[in-house]
DNA sequence: TCTGAAACTTAGACTAGTCTAATCTTTGCC
DNA sequence: GGCAAAGATTAGACTAGTCTAAGTTTCAGA
């Protein structure tokens, strides 16, 4: 008689979040987002995301193919975008409303982007006059989940030759935010591509303008994100 | 050689926080706060309690006298007043900044006291002046953990005659939001109580100032936070 | 002083999420 | 075309937190 049906729709666990959006970012290209990278992203072992894929296409938020990879269904993706437009208004507000700088934001915002309510991004958005772009350039997603594409890609799967600014550091391990910061790879460096090894092997890059050379192994890479530039490169296109 | 020891002081998991928030609360006057009534506090079942408080004095954060009750040590006192004013600074800065009423104000801020960091926290307080009362005269603890006395007190544990403003429904069960709201006991409703039944009998109440009489059981009367209102009943003491 | 009800704890099961170790697939290369 | 290595999955264990059911302890009142 009283509430023991299983929930037909669960709230998302925070967990789950998390891997909704590395699954985003990994197959933005509409392809499929690798086991091992979703790992290395989320800094869990290989077998956990296993796990959790098993859950997640279960209840309908990705299609697994084995041994192939996973892809969002459109459930899975209007539920990443979500979390995307929460992470964006976030850093936004905690910059222009309150005083943080763009060094600060991204941990606080991982955080608080499992915590806030709709209503709470929206009031926001609203004090930032809904801003579609966050100040790097890139698209903030409606609150319907539609956003503009151009995204964040890794450093892993950046083309060599590619210009890039790293706009992410997506850990929050003190030893690698510390390695990454003595190798100068804190948020808003430019760089470029100039090599990388087959097998996920490391990926070499230049910092611009010094040109001093880094080489970055595969599994680091893919915490590194980055916007590509365009040629010319002050600004952020006028959309 | 790697870091395998277990970790000396883990951060705390958002579900010790909510019990030691609960027992700072039930113990307020230097007693011990009873399992049964954090089991009613939480909305969880008492073993559940019994099982939390084992890990929690095994920790240091409290002390557990079986059969009898537990209280807070320093350490956990301190943690439930960082939690305190986590949650006050966010019902401020809410309705403050954001526009938000106090209806809305108290389930948002119990989710985010969770997520945000001690940085954001002083942020907070430092746009809104570092104020030392919330808006119906509660202090506020300082970042080092000192508060002044006068709490809030559970309307199960208001004495007869007591004359009380009721300020936060501890809950967020719609359930019983609807029953409260349809009861008129809303945030902001002043009352007296005038009568207790013993045996953790039901607590009887007039409104104020109609003086509409209610009934309302323990358990439910564990959610109902209410301050004592002095004789003179406008504004806040001017400390 | 005894006793029964209320309150508390223990026992045992379950879920979500994590891990390591072992096994199975896929694929690039000779 | 076969094989070794990389990558993915399964197997099995562990923790935190929850629950219900069953046993203990306490204490108010007769």
């Amino acid at each position: 008689m009283h509430a023991t049906l299983r929930d037909a729709n669960p709230p998302l666990t925070r967990s789950v979040e998390d891997y909704l959006k590395a699954i985003y970012h990994l197959s933005n290209q509409g392809g499929f987002a690798a086991t091992s990278d979703i790992a290395a992203m989320l800094e869990v072992a290989p077998p956990s995301v296993s796990g959790m894929v098993k859950r997640l296409s279960e209840t309908g938020l990705i299609e697994h193919v084995p041994y192939r990879g996973v892809q969002l269904t459109a459930q899975g993706r209007r539920a990443a975008l979500k979390m995307i437009r929460r992470h964006r208004i976030l850093e936004l507000y905690l910059t222009q409303q309150l005083g943080y700088d763009w060094g600060g934001v991204h941990a606080e915002a991982e955080q608080l982007e499992h915590a806030v309510s709709d209503e709470l991004i929206e009031r926001m958005a609203g004090t930032l006059g809904n801003p579609q772009y966050d100040p790097h350039g890139d698209p903030i997603p409606t609150a319907a989940g539609e956003i503009e594409e151009a995204e964040l890609v890794s450093l892993a799967e950046a083309g060599v030759g590619a210009k890039l600014e790293l706009r992410q550091v997506g850990t929050q391990d003190p030893a690698r935010l510390r390695y990454f910061a003595e190798q100068g790879l804190t948020p808003g460096v430019l760089l470029t591509v100039t090599d990388r090894q087959p097998f996920n092997g490391p990926t070499t890059i230049a910092l611009v303008p010094s040109g001093d050379p880094r080489v970055v192994g595969r599994e680091l890479a893919l915490l590194l994100w980055c916007r590509e530039v365009p040629v010319e490169q002050h600004g952020h296109a006028s959309h």
